[in-house]
DNA sequence: TCCGAAAGTGAGTGGACACTCACATCAATT
DNA sequence: AATTGATGTGAGTGTCCACTCACTTTCGGA
């Protein structure tokens, strides 16, 4: 990975998460990230592999979060983790964030992490014998899913009171 | 409004709504609501003035929705009310509410009728005699939102269910 | 120090796009 | 039947876009 290389996937991620993959031109991104157009294409072929890159690039991201929950072995400290993880995330990354989040409304992108995140909430409900694990698992990730969008739209008036008022809700 | 206009609006709503603003051309419109494309110009000035129409003509529904909640005059019954609110959307108008939610992520534009709703939930949990009302409408604003996104993406398992469970957490 | 490959450039290209315009048709009024 | 304004057409236009390519520069190893 050169420097100019990075340059432009940072450049690209930025223009995207603010204006949307379709409206970002590529002598846009070249031009602010100071290179010449053709070296977006010698590196990544074409626009969509471009975003392909950067969805790369983020997918440590993703799995690190996961895989922070997964680890846990306490079911109750699991559901904790899940319901801070929407007031965890560093500022720096919400372009990466808010760019997952508006391709999720993509028709032909279908980025699912969610499905995992919700077998793990279902079991650590199970395993603390909650009464409807199933539904309270699917409440609990659409209100995460809600607070998160909030979040990156930054719209949230008060993150900590909403995240002590989510633990009381949603913890047994 | 001429049998064509309607049938110019409907088309670039459904298109709109599944493959986004920006992707999809005039051209496309006019040829699948089978008129020409000037006449989508002559009725609409611009693209964006078709986008506009788009959203006057869904205006009546939106503020249908929340007239419903505002004529309430009980409390509990408004809250209740609230939260059937993504259970009971049409399916016939899920095109616009997709496309109102997508238009959240687009950096010119900004539809909030969440503001209004926000406070209207605060003020019932404060007639009720909840402890932090204004924290507990905005949560309970956020998991609605969530579970709409889920309804409108079509990632909903179980709608009863969530329902009972939302009823439950969020009605004191 | 030389060589080859990789990195980098920027002018050029074809196609798609939003939008225009000269013209045709329709429908209502007198 | 004539007039007129609104509705409708579709070929045409300039602009912008993703992508190419011939060429230059940089860099690492022998």
């Amino acid at each position: 990975m050169t420097e100019k290389q990075i340059r432009i996937l940072d450049t690209a991620l930025r223009l995207f998460a603010q204006e949307g993959f379709n409206v970002v031109s590529t002598a846009r991104i070249a031009q602010e990230a100071e290179v010449s157009e053709g070296l977006i294409f010698r590196h990544f072929q074409n626009k969509a592999g471009l975003l392909e890159a950067i969805f790369g690039m983020g997918q440590a991201k993703v799995e690190e979060f996961v895989s922070e929950i997964l680890d846990e072995e306490d079911p109750r400290v699991r559901l904790e983790k899940a319901i801070a993880m929407p007031f965890s995330m560093e500022p720096e990354s919400f372009p990466f964030w808010r760019l997952q989040f508006k391709m999720k409304w993509e028709v032909d992108r279908k980025v699912d992490y969610t499905e995992s995140s919700r077998m793990l909430a279902e079991q650590a409900y199970r395993e603390l014998g909650v009464e409807n694990p199933a539904i309270e698992a699917e409440l609990l990730l659409n209100a995460i899913e809600g607070i998160t969008v909030a979040i990156l739209q930054d719209k949230l008036r008060d993150p900590e009171g909403t995240h002590r008022m989510m633990e009381k809700k949603f913890l047994p």
